[in-house]
DNA sequence: CACTCCATCTGGAGGACTGCG
DNA sequence: GGCGCAGTCCTCCAGATGGAG
């Protein structure tokens, strides 16, 4: 069928999906969410495509211009509901040309019926009135992630969104709320405010109350549910779009090229859809609640929705899309009150840096500092942030611990270009740093919000960008970034989610940067905050540990640590754990805590005698903090080590105090004991895998070690970095010759993104929320995360990767430095052996075997 | 400047739901 | 398999705060 736009515009997209399934290189579970099926979209513009433009302005996809006829992007769209439930994934092959004929049906909404709205299928986060903001789905990021280059050209900012594995974006059904949606979600941040419709949710109405009704049941049916919301989904997306955004929509005007962005919008969706199967898959969509909020939507908005109309919020959807692209327009025309925050000197327009297609997907490790870059966490969240749902207004900007909020600066960038610094919420548990399945950012905006913000969406994650400008030093305050609760009914609900959502409740605020460089190249730094626990209740009672003075301690135990952190009681305990592949326990004993030195925010503890007082290699067990029956902290890694090889310590203090944290240990991995985080890194697969496997895991793990001293500013402590040297998968892709820098000791992910061109692959597309094994918090889990394999083992040869740190010597905490590159690489073999065993995964022995043959 | 309205932020709590014994 | 208990999830309520009109 033709679309209407077609009729109307003569406009037909051209959407191409193109499955990158078969990408030997990168195993389709890896790629998870984001990578799996990509689906470029490129949508042929009339005129012809500029990449570069593209990039930058246009969203991905939106961002293609200005419709044939001249005609605003926005209008046409239109949304059918139906059509999704029709196209099964299937369709996503024919993405030909069918595509964007579908895509235009897709468009074609109804609004709103509005069932679906709680339907899980429904996911999309975005949607979430609060998070309303959402919006933008996709990420154009992700489409690099993409493998499918190929796409082309195009892979621009078009694929993005679609093409994002997994859904990203939007997609969904659910997501379409996202998607589509999630552009227009938003602009408003707060839900209630936000959302509008009430006319929606008189129609879906469901919503608030449990998914099922009156009481709630997570049916899994989702599909059934789904489905509706499928159809609806589109509507979702209405709705959001009608607030959302302004910002979108903003652009548009300023836009102009990229008019279509409705279009495009409605194109990611479409495909979004097709893509997945239903909503429901998408999982990575985010479910769509209703909320109470939403039905707040403002008329207008929905109004907007029509499809014919203009206004739409073309821009919502858009928008959101390409952050970084689109940043740079959105601001200002339209949204202009909105969204964005209003009136803030900076504005978002400028494009250029997002540009390249392929940024690395969230759920890569990189490094917080590479060259003379750094990215650090000047000042850490509280360890404590009640999150919000959907159906309540927003909880306020996550906040510093002394008073404040966080605040994070790019040091060495000397450059007069604005930057933009990401924000999403990462997970917090023992494996690598992933976007969070059941929380996302939320944009906070208001009278007290002073820095300006904008949302994105990545693969389902959303993103929070905000400027990072030289005349502040290359330093945000985050004081617009809150945590919006997703129902772990909603999420789990997500085809390929594994993680569970209960108890699931510690997150870590994630930021990213992403420098372009003269040679091309861009290079990509990451810093994690410390862990925040989102829980209304657990954060009151659980003891949570934030440090710990010693990561390391000679078999025969013996020396005293320090444990900093919250809630520990008189008589809390101290239990150290060793567990087996399987999960079993191999060891328990209770360490000795000096009461008389503990406090309610620190304990003192004797470190107890390893059970085996002859180690040929170090042993990684886990501790916990144990204030009774069920209230434990999460687990903390430590590590045994043979007699003569110095322990590690940490700093101690650091950060702790508040705010002050430092990236290092933020990058998520820290170090530091930072409790639920280090953990991963120190895993023994890690540490092994690190080695073999990916400088940057490597890499990350001696500074982890050594940089126990925070001091030590080395950001990097990121648990793995992902090199994103190209090598590696240049095999699989032909990639752009990624390079990386010689010189720098963190190997930080560095394109060269010539072009868009581009060959993104260096990050092997992991979709965030994928990661299957997820489990919370079992720090037995292997964090080992295939990505891993996937990256680049450069490193073997040259360049000094970080990875090849090795642990022991890493603890050789001294430094502080970042790792010198000199790293000798040893192999455990036994850690190695354990590698394999927690993943079970054929995959990961291969990159294993590559690494180990590369070394 | 006082008052009202609105929006946001917070804390608290209850009912629904889940997991475990 | 059913029951009760405890813990967690999610929603709702109400108060505080602050800005705009």
């Amino acid at each position: 069928m033709k679309s209407a736009e077609e009729d109307a515009y003569g406009y037909a997209p051209n959407v191409s999906l193109s499955l990158p399934l078969g990408n030997p290189c990168l195993p389709s579970q890896y790629h998870s969410l984001q990578s799996s099926p990509t689906i470029s979209v490129s949508v042929t513009e009339p005129h012809a495509y500029d990449a570069q433009d593209d990039m930058r302005v246009a969203g991905y996809y939106s961002s293609s211009s200005v419709r044939p006829n001249g005609a605003p992007t926005l209008e046409s769209p239109r949304i059918e509901i139906t059509a999704y439930g029709q196209f099964p994934e299937d369709e996503v092959e024919e993405s030909s040309l069918p595509v964007s004929k579908r895509v235009n049906s897709i468009v074609t909404l109804t609004l709103p019926s509005a069932d679906g709205y709680r339907d899980p299928s429904c996911l999309s986060p975005a949607s979430s009135i609060s998070s309303r903001s959402c919006h933008s789905d996709a990420s154009s990021y992700e489409s690099s992630f993409s493998y499918n280059y190929d796409n082309s050209p195009q892979n621009s900012p078009w694929q993005s969104p679609s093409v994002s594995p997994k859904g990203s974006t939007l997609t969904l059904p659910g997501d379409g709320c996202l998607s589509g949606g999630s552009p227009r979600h938003s602009p408003s941040t707060s839900p209630r405010t936000s959302v509008t419709d009430d006319n929606w949710m008189g129609q879906r109405g469901s919503r608030p109350n449990s998914p099922c009704g009156a009481k709630r049941k997570y049916s899994f049916n989702g599909s059934g549910a789904a489905h509706k919301p499928f159809q609806y989904s589109p509507n979702h997306s209405p709705g959001l779009s009608p607030q959302t955004s302004p910002r979108l929509s903003v652009t548009e005007e300023s836009w102009l090229p990229n008019t279509n962005q409705y279009t495009n919008s409605a194109i990611l969706a479409a495909i979004n859809a097709l893509t997945t199967d239903g909503v429901t898959d998408l999982g990575e969509g985010i479910p769509m609640k209703a909320r109470k909020t939403s039905q707040e939507h403002n008329p207008t908005v929905s109004l907007k929705v029509e499809p014919g109309g203009e206004e739409l919020s073309p821009g919502e959807l858009c928008l959101d899309e390409h952050p970084s692209n689109r940043l740079p327009l959105k601001k200002e025309g339209y949204c202009g009150g909105f969204l964005d925050v209003p009136q803030h000197p900076y504005s978002w327009s400028k494009p250029k840096q997002y540009v390249s297609p392929s940024l690395p997907a969230l759920d890569w490790q990189l490094p917080s500092s590479s060259g003379p870059y750094s990215l650090q966490i000047e000042v850490q969240p509280k360890s404590h942030h009640r999150a919000h749902y959907e159906t309540e207004g927003s909880r306020g900007a996550v906040k510093a611990l002394a008073g404040g909020h966080p605040v994070v600066q790019l040091h060495g960038y000397m450059e007069s270009e604005p930057l933009t610094l990401q924000l999403f919420i990462g997970t917090a548990d023992d494996r690598l740093l992933r976007p969070h399945a059941f929380y996302q950012v939320h944009r906070i905006t208001g009278k007290t919000v002073s820095t300006p913000s904008h949302e994105a969406l990545h693969n389902n994650t959303k993103i929070l960008e905000i400027p990072l400008l030289p005349e502040n030093n290359m330093r945000a305050i985050i004081d617009c970034a809150g945590i919006l609760k997703l129902r772990n009914s909603d999420i789990e609900l997500r085809k390929g989610e594994t993680d569970i959502g209960r108890k699931n409740t510690r997150v870590r605020m994630v930021f990213r940067v992403h420098i372009n460089q003269a040679t091309g190249r861009t290079v990509n730094l990451q810093a994690a905050s410390n862990p925040i626990e989102c829980s209304q209740r657990s954060a009151q009672e659980l003891p949570l540990v934030d440090k710990q003075s010693l990561e390391t301690c000679p078999a025969p135990g013996g020396e005293r640590m320090r444990l900093d952190g919250h809630n520990f009681q008189h008589d809390s305990k101290v239990v150290f754990v060793e567990k087996a592949q399987d999960g079993h326990h191999l060891w328990e004993t209770e360490a000795k805590v000096d009461r008389d030195a503990s406090k309610s925010n620190s304990l003192l503890v004797e470190i107890p005698p390893y059970r085996n007082q002859r180690l040929s290699t170090p042993v990684h067990v886990n501790f916990y903090v144990c204030n009774g029956k069920r209230k434990r902290s999460q687990y903390q890694r430590f590590t045994y080590v043979p007699a003569g090889v110095p322990t590690i310590k940490t700093e101690p203090h650091d950060d702790y105090d508040a705010p002050l944290v430092c990236s290092q240990r933020s990058p998520g991995l820290s170090l530091h004991p930072k409790p639920y985080f280090p953990p991963q890194v120190m895993t023994p697969m890690m540490t092994s895998d690190l080695r073999s496997c990916v400088v940057g895991g490597a890499y990350s793990v001696g500074q982890q070690r050594l940089a126990t001293k925070p001091s030590s500013s080395s950001p990097s402590t990121s648990p793995k970095l992902h090199e994103l040297s190209p090598p590696p998968f240049s095999k699989c892709l032909p990639a752009g010759p990624a390079v990386q820098q010689p010189s720098i000791p963190h190997v930080s992910i560095i394109q060269e993104t010539p072009g868009r061109y581009q060959p993104p692959i260096l990050y092997p597309p992991s979709s965030a929320s994928s990661s299957p094994t997820s489990q919370p918090s079992t720090p037995t889990d292997a964090p080992f995360s295939p990505t891993h394999c996937m990256t680049p083992a450069p490193p073997v040869s040259g360049s000094p990767s970080p990875g090849a740190q090795q642990h022991p010597k890493g603890p050789e905490r001294g430094d502080g430095s970042p790792p010198t590159l000199a790293v000798s690489i040893k192999q455990e073999p036994q850690e190695l052996d354990q590698m394999y065993l927690d993943d079970g995964d054929g995959v990961r022995r291969s990159c294993f075997n590559f690494i180990t043959t590369n070394i």
